[in-house]
DNA sequence: CGTATCCTTGATGCGAGTCAACCGAGGTGG
DNA sequence: CCACCTCGGTTGACTCGCATCAAGGATACG
């Protein structure tokens, strides 16, 4: 595994490596909390496999859900001492777990770490404020093909590609508390896009991105 | 002005302080642009008096901004080369502009303005991810309750304080569009709060918190 | 005093939420 | 093997919160 220089363009497989190197290997069943709103923050996770969603929940119950983390992606991160929303795992899933005290110390005197911890974190800003947009100014039918793009996107398809396949490891609930909208917003939409032949629907949780140019056209 | 060291918890005044004395201070008017999106980023900027904007626009016009930027707010801030936003001032302001590449390279081998700049970004980062819930999840009247408490802690006073006066210093289509609302919508919400008696609204600009614990059960 | 800008208020419409029924794929046990 | 149940998803009828469209005030400024 060669060290790899971290560059500030792209997403190098180097930090995460070093990340995983660090901690241990844990298991989690579908919807397992992996930890929750408050708990105290002493690990940086890292999956390996399957996804996880982070969440936040309001008193009575209604839930956002901020992110998927899908294989490489990082989570468990702040500053605060405890955590300020709650991490699930939306199917069987795999997660490497490492002390933040022990990445801080390594960070303190390796500054490709340090800025490596710093890209990532802004990585993540840039995601969520992208995401602030779909949820704050967005229709419906926007956010679903924002979601299914994206989701396309990570799934490393080469960009529009037209017959792409994803298949979508989260329930329909899942998608609308990331999306802001209701499970029956999130069916109907789908079923609309799926009847004016933008995608296809060979079963729920699969969709093949058929018209690219539409759904990137409520991309923006 | 003393070094000070970082501590974890706290945001302490240093790191911005030390930006502060690498860069050049600019001025600008009222809606005046400070940068744009797709722009080359190339500084990174800290507030020192006034109110900026940071926001986002979708093709036909609809926009939504992130974040304000209040005294002692940094902002500019991102790994990628280009902003993925643009910044505005709401009112007259003053803002220190220091070049990214000559605080990264003092970046590289101080490890406290390191862990400076990424605390300040996890920040953020979590700031956004809070206003990802109010903008997905939260009702207009929650999220003009939110947004009103926010703006009297940002303003410094002790927490819960009955009677505080707050000077929102952005228009009404500001706040709409970091709500995701319409002009109409915070306009009528806060009416209604005035005629609860939650607040008081001796000018359209100032508000008077009357009731905060029917404004923070609002909160959620 | 006129005008521009910002804010408020009212009337009406629509998109998404709510409530409720139904469908279909597994899974389980008689 | 089939009756039955459960769970996730879809669909329909209706409601409601917020947007839209449209006037009308208030404040500041030349």
């Amino acid at each position: 595994m060669p060290a790899g220089r971290w560059s500030e363009e792209t997403e190098s497989r180097s930090p995460v490596d070093v990340v995983a190197r660090l901690g241990v290997v844990t298991s989690y069943a579908r919807n397992a909390e992996i930890f929750g709103e408050d708990q105290a923050a002493e690990h940086v996770y890292v999956v390996l496999s399957g996804a996880v969603r982070i969440c936040k929940l309001l008193g009575d119950g209604r839930r956002q859900i901020e992110t998927f983390c899908l294989a490489g992606d990082v989570f468990g991160w702040e500053t605060a001492p405890k955590h300020r929303f709650s991490a699930e795992a939306v199917s069987e899933c795999k997660v490497i777990r490492v002390k933040k005290s022990i990445l801080f110390a390594r960070a303190a005197d390796d500054a490709e770490l340090s800025h490596a911890l710093w890209a990532l974190t802004a990585a993540e800003l840039s995601r969520t404020q992208n995401h602030l947009l779909v949820l704050g100014r967005k229709t419906a039918q926007e956010r679903v093909a924002t979601f299914l793009l994206d989701m396309a996107s990570r799934a490393g398809t080469s960009q529009g590609a037209v017959g792409v396949e994803v298949t979508l490891p989260m329930s329909r609930q899942d998608i609308a508390d990331f999306l802001g909208l209701t499970i029956e917003t999130v069916s109907r939409t789908l079923t609309h896009l799926e009847e004016t032949a933008a995608i296809a629907l060979p079963s729920s949780r699969r969709v093949v991105l058929r018209d690219s140019v539409v759904l990137k056209r409520l991309n923006s």
